[in-house]
DNA sequence: ATCACGCTTTGACCTAAGTCAAGTTGCGCA
DNA sequence: TGCGCAACTTGACTTAGGTCAAAGCGTGAT
């Protein structure tokens, strides 16, 4: 059942698990279709069933940061309104073929009332999207490119278990979630082969000197 | 009762608030004193009572950047730990002489769930949360610092009710807040005033020209 | 095969904003 | 009353990184 194999909403009792997957509907997107649009008035939050999510938001010359790349299943997606507020924060596109859970916001509130356990899970949640958030703003305000880029590169070498990694996703939106654009990523990822700390290939990076890379994470100049 | 006064935890029965206060333990801290440091290992979280308090973070070069600033009694301090991981995302710093009521976290969690409600006003707290830290990062990665700034005095004149707003910190503290230095806010203050938005006497700026204003904090070139 | 379109790279250039250094102002306190 | 420190201002300089333009590269569709 597609709400137990949610690590957000597991854990709640049969009962819970069936009013929620009622009171639910299942939408389709395709790539490049809105979930919703920033500040569009929101009735009801998102459980993703699968396929991918970018969470972004637009500056007034059309750039974007990108706040969070669902990818897979289980993650919530547009939940601030459920609690606060009646609008969606920053805008969500489909990256991919995507399957939603939709929720209205009165049955989360009902099921909660009865099971506080989920809205602990919910706390939990949005707790990990604020440090998340913390840690995006320290890196905006405080750290320059190769910092970022340098510090995503070991997130991703970690996430994988090795020293190859692989993008999963083009250079530009990457571009987008670091803060940057698409030139100054290349630009960058040259001066970190030039240097030897990765090798580029395409979208397949090598770590060759993770010492040096953690350097830059760090603030070192290049 | 120091906690019916609390936005986020008023509405608890007595029984609740009771068991609350006695678990809490009042600090005191002078101006300059850290209620905690980022990274450090966190039990509970704190309630402010009274006094500012300022929560930011560091950068490699000692630069930092402010992500709260909580005036006045009431808002909550330090609660993502509670609910997630167990270190806090940031540093907190009194500005002033403060009290605070710290709260164990397993006081919090054993209240949460003999009355959910309290745990929906903390989602509706964190939530109001990630709408401000969506908007500094879309400030910081997307706006100009004019553009920060204009929004600034914007929002403090609409809180004040008035186009006369008078700074509550230094131009040091108001530069972290915007992601910036104090060059560069004396600066832009200066373009602000020479072409006859605002005027700007010491820490007391009146707003003159409010549509065109609005431009800059929409992103209009300066 | 090749066309076209989106991704990426590269170079030349420009601008916002940070650094450094030198004042100036203003306020608390002896 | 004036000392001293912190906040603030101003100017000259530097630099990261964004803009613009052009040229490669890859891949799927015709």
């Amino acid at each position: 059942m597609i709400l137990q194999s949610t690590p957000n909403l597991a854990g709640l009792g049969d009962e819970g698990a069936r009013a929620l997957a009622e009171a639910g509907t299942v939408r389709e997107y395709e790539e490049g279709e809105y979930l919703f649009q920033q500040d569009e008035e929101a009735t009801g939050f998102h459980v993703i069933v699968d396929g991918a999510v970018n969470v972004h938001r637009f500056g007034p010359d059309g750039r974007q940061q990108v706040l969070h790349v669902f990818e897979g299943g289980g993650e919530l997606c547009g939940e601030v309104p459920v609690f606060e507020g009646s609008t969606y924060p920053a805008a969500a596109v489909a990256v991919e073929a995507s399957r939603t859970l939709y929720l209205p916001r009165g049955a989360l509130l009902s099921v909660g009332r009865e099971h506080p356990e989920v809205l602990l899970k919910m706390l939990a949640t949005l707790s990990l999207r604020l440090r998340r958030f913390v840690g995006l703003i320290d890196d905006l305000s405080l750290k320059d490119v190769s910092a970022r880029l340098a510090k995503h590169l070991l997130t991703l070498s970690e996430e994988a278990g090795s020293p190859v990694v692989t993008l999963t996703t083009t250079k530009t939106v990457l571009a987008s979630r670091l803060g940057t654009i698409a030139e100054t990523i290349s630009r960058t990822f040259r001066k970190l082969q030039s240097s030897g700390m990765v090798d580029v290939q395409g979208r397949e990076i090598t770590i060759r000197d993770e010492a040096a890379l953690e350097d830059i994470a760090a603030g070192m100049k290049l």
